[in-house]
DNA sequence: GGAGATTGTTGCGCAAACGCAAACCCGGCG
DNA sequence: CGCCGGGTTTGCGTTTGCGCAACAATCTCC
């Protein structure tokens, strides 16, 4: 838990860009590390903010749950990204539930530590309006994408976005290095299980995917593309 | 263009909550304001973006246009409401267009005053952070109801949100107090122009709401309500 | 190694919403 | 006052993706 940590972990986060040496020890002060294993929660919706994160190591999934009870995917979170800085943004609860889906190391501060950190760092807050600006440019990208486009073409932006997230190369293809369900690129996508497997099936006859339980290989990314720009 | 401003025009603005006195009387130096007919472009997608503005009265409409010419309605910009902020999220364009739908005014500030101001206030990026947060927010509220809502209920909730943002009320209802098309409804909730008129059409008949030419009038929010929350 | 749970596949019917097209209405302007 | 044009309505045919349901394949845990 309170294991020493090099401050040589965060310099060169996007979050921490910029900080003086001195300050990086004095936000790493303030942290704990947790570990994580598959399926552990971080926080739940509408839970008390009382901590913020970095993601240093893994992958985890953010959700939210509509009252009716289905399940949006909101956002990976890769290695190096802030997340479930609510209290940032004057948000008293977290909005979604984050959940590991692999292996993964985060660092946690008290929320408090916010305004005591962005105090002395006003850089701090430079770098989260950044970063909450690049993640409100996804977000409008989605909601042109749900609204113009068709299901197939959402699922090969879903799929290509994961390729860019997250892919390795492997003499098979373009692997996405974390499991990912049907059922979770249908919550990427809003469309229904069924569909993306219906989709996903057509795909792997051509070539185009190869894919099994949780896991899913991107044999032909410039046909996906041409899909996702409409161009078939 | 040089009118004298006085501080009172902005202090109450979220953006410049908590500023001192002669702060704000800096902020104002670096502004100038502008006078906009409706249908006058404040700032077109892709544009560099060489300024950034607060809406001081009026109302604004932004969009973003697909490469296939597809519009989509970001969201409408309301009195008090700092936008095109895009060089505050290191973005070096604007993302969208930004267009007055009623006789409005704006203040701007050139672009590079942002990183000045900000030196000079920290609080001013707190304030963004807590402004683009809350859009974040915002958008994902509407990808999770585009995700998993049908278009009907999609619609009431659009409604039900400009009546929110611009309701006035009237003896005849709550006017929504700008010009709203169909087409724009059709434009925010992922929907076409028809079935958004076949909606309202079929709303109009049962009292629920009463429209005319980009009018609109909501005579029971209550009844939309339960619409929007499926308990049809 | 087997039982049970989770995840993925597939067929079929249906309803919701889209696309197209034509008509209509209303406000503004000459 | 009549014309013009953007905005709106409406009908009809069609597609798309959903809902349901049953089944198959895997993984996990004991």
């Amino acid at each position: 838990m309170t294991a020493r940590l090099d401050r040589a972990v965060i310099r060169d986060l996007a979050m921490f860009h910029d900080l003086a040496e001195a300050d990086l020890d004095a936000v790493l002060a303030a942290a704990t590390a947790k570990r994580l294993a598959p399926g552990d929660i971080v926080f739940r919706q509408g839970e008390v903010a009382e901590a913020f994160f970095v993601l240093l190591h893994g992958r985890l999934k953010v959700t939210q749950t509509t009252p009716e009870g289905q399940q949006v995917v909101v956002r990976h979170v890769n290695p190096g990204e802030v997340f479930g800085i609510a209290r940032a943004v004057r948000r008293p609860d977290f909005p979604g539930t984050a959940e590991a889906v692999v292996e993964s190391i985060a660092l946690g501060w008290p929320s408090d530590q916010w305004d005591v950190l962005t105090a002395r760092c006003p850089a701090l807050a430079v770098n989260a309006l950044a970063t909450v600006g690049q993640r409100l440019q996804d977000a409008h990208t989605r909601i042109r994408e749900l609204s113009t486009e068709a299901v197939e073409r959402r699922v090969a932006h879903a799929l290509l976005r994961l390729v860019r997230q997250a892919g390795r190369k492997t003499d098979d293809g373009i692997l996405i290095d974390f499991p990912v369900s049907r059922q979770d690129i249908a919550e990427m996508t809003g469309a229904t299980l069924h569909t993306v497997s219906r989709l996903m099936a057509a795909w792997e006859t051509r070539g185009l995917v190869a894919s099994g339980r949780k896991r899913v290989v991107v044999r032909d990314a410039h046909a996906l593309l041409m899909i996702a720009e409409g161009e078939v």
